[in-house]
RNA sequence: GGCCAGGUAGCUCAGUUGGUAGAGCAGCGGACUGAAAAUCCGCGUGUCGGCGGUUCGAUUCCGUCCCUGGCCA
C-alpha cells in the first residue's frame, strides 16, 4: 500500500485495533517515522494502552479521519487487518441505547466470574440466538438484555445503524509464503528492540491493560522479565501470529461481499500494477 | 560390549489383563453487530520401530534385529 501511495495521492486511515495504542510500536508493526513522513497516516497512537476502544468508536473516528485526509488534498484509503472495524464503517452497527454505566460495570464484574457454561445458560434464556458465540459475545448479550430488557439480537433488528457505504476491498495475501515472512518479521522486531520496549512498558502499563493482548506482547514481557527464554518466546509468538493470520483469512474470505473483493499476491511480478489498476477503477466506481 | 528404560498422530505422551487406539499442543475449517491481534465452535487411519513366532486374532505375549537415552565396563 505504501508503494501504491507513492504513485497516487492517498492518505492512509489505519484500521488496526492495536496500532491505536501509544507506545506499543515495534510488536504491532507500526509504520516508521519515515513512512509516515512520506504518506500521511491517521488512526495511529490515539489512545493510552489501558483504555478500551471499540469498533463503533473507530468507525465514528474514521469518518472524521477520512475528511482530514481529503482536506490534505488526498484520497483516503482504509488500510489494516481489523476486519470488524472496517465492517463497522461500511455496514454500520446498530444504534445502541444508552446503558447505565455503573450498573454495566456491576454486571460485567459479575459475569467475569462465571464459567463459559454458565454464561451459555444465561444467554440461552435471555437471547438464544447469540448463545452459540464466544465468551465476549455472551457477556455482551447478557449485559444488553439485562440493562435494556430487550435482547441484543432484537436490537439489531429494530435499531439499524446508518446506511451501508459501498466499498471495494483489496486483500493482499502472499499465500504459502506468509509463514516465512512472518518469521522474518518477528526476528526483525526482536532485533529492533521489542524486548526493551516491552520492559519499559511493563514498568508503567498495568498488566491487565488491553494493549497487552496484542499478539506476542505478553510473551515478550515474560521474556523481558526473564521468565522464559528467547527461543521459546519466538516459537510461541510465531504460533500465535500464524493463528491470528489464519483468523484474518477466515474473516476476509467469509465476511466481505465477494463481488467487491480483489485479491493480490504481493510477491507476484505485476502486483503493484494490479494494485494501481484496482485503485483507479475503485475511484471511478465510487465517484 | 553388558544391564536398564524407552520407540504409539507433525510434537509431548496415555492406553489396550490379546479383539487393529485417544488426550493435550500444533495444523485445518467455521462463527463473529461497541473487547475483534479479542472471544468461541467443529475436525483424529496412525505400517502402535522392522522381521519372525505363538494364537481364530498381536500394537499388546515370546524371540530377534535396529534406533534413542541412562548406568556399568
Amino acid at each position: 500500500m505504501l508503494a501504491l501511495a507513492r504513485r497516487v495521492p492517498l492518505g492512509i486511515v489505519s484500521a488496526d485495533s492495536r496500532q491505536i495504542y501509544r507506545g506499543f510500536d515495534i510488536g504491532t508493526a507500526k509504520p516508521s517515522a519515515a513512512e509516515r513522513a512520506c504518506v500521511p497516516h491517521v488512526g495511529l497512537d490515539i489512545i493510552e494502552p489501558d483504555t478500551r476502544y471499540s469498533a463503533a468508536a473507530w468507525a465514528a473516528d474514521a469518518v472524521r479521519w477520512m475528511d482530514e485526509v481529503r482536506h490534505l488534498g488526498r484520497e483516503p484509503a482504509i488500510v489494516g487487518g481489523t476486519g470488524f472495524y472496517i465492517r463497522a464503517l461500511t455496514m454500520p452497527l446498530f444504534v445502541e441505547p444508552a446503558l447505565d454505566a455503573p450498573k454495566r460495570r456491576a454486571i460485567a464484574a459479575h459475569l467475569r466470574a462465571l464459567t463459559l457454561d454458565e454464561l451459555q445458560r444465561w444467554c440461552l434464556a435471555l437471547d438464544p440466538e447469540r448463545a452459540g458465540l464466544g465468551r465476549a459475545q455472551l457477556e455482551r448479550a447478557i449485559e444488553v438484555a439485562v440493562l435494556t430488557g430487550t435482547p441484543l439480537s432484537r436490537w439489531h433488528r429494530v435499531a439499524p445503524g446508518a446506511e451501508p457505504r459501498h466499498a471495494r476491498y483489496l486483500v493482499v495475501d502472499p499465500g504459502p509464503a506468509l509463514g516465512a515472512s512472518l518469521a522474518a518479521r518477528l526476528d526483525h522486531m526482536l532485533d529492533a528492540g521489542w524486548i526493551e520496549e516491552a520492559r519499559a512498558l511493563d514498568a508503567r502499563v498495568p498488566p491487565t491493560a488491553p494493549a497487552w493482548n496484542a499478539t506476542g506482547y505478553a510473551t515478550v514481557r515474560s521474556l523481558a522479565r526473564g521468565d522464559i527464554g528467547r527461543s521459546e518466546a519466538r516459537e510461541r509468538i510465531l504460533i500465535a501470529t500464524r493463528q491470528y493470520a489464519k483468523r484474518q483469512r477466515t474473516w476476509m474470505r467469509n465476511q466481505l461481499p465477494p463481488a467487491d473483493v480483489t485479491r493480490i499476491d504481493p510477491g507476484e511480478p505485476g502486483a503493484l500494477a494490479r494494485a494501481l489498476e484496482w485503485w483507479n477503477e475503485t475511484r471511478e466506481g465510487l465517484g
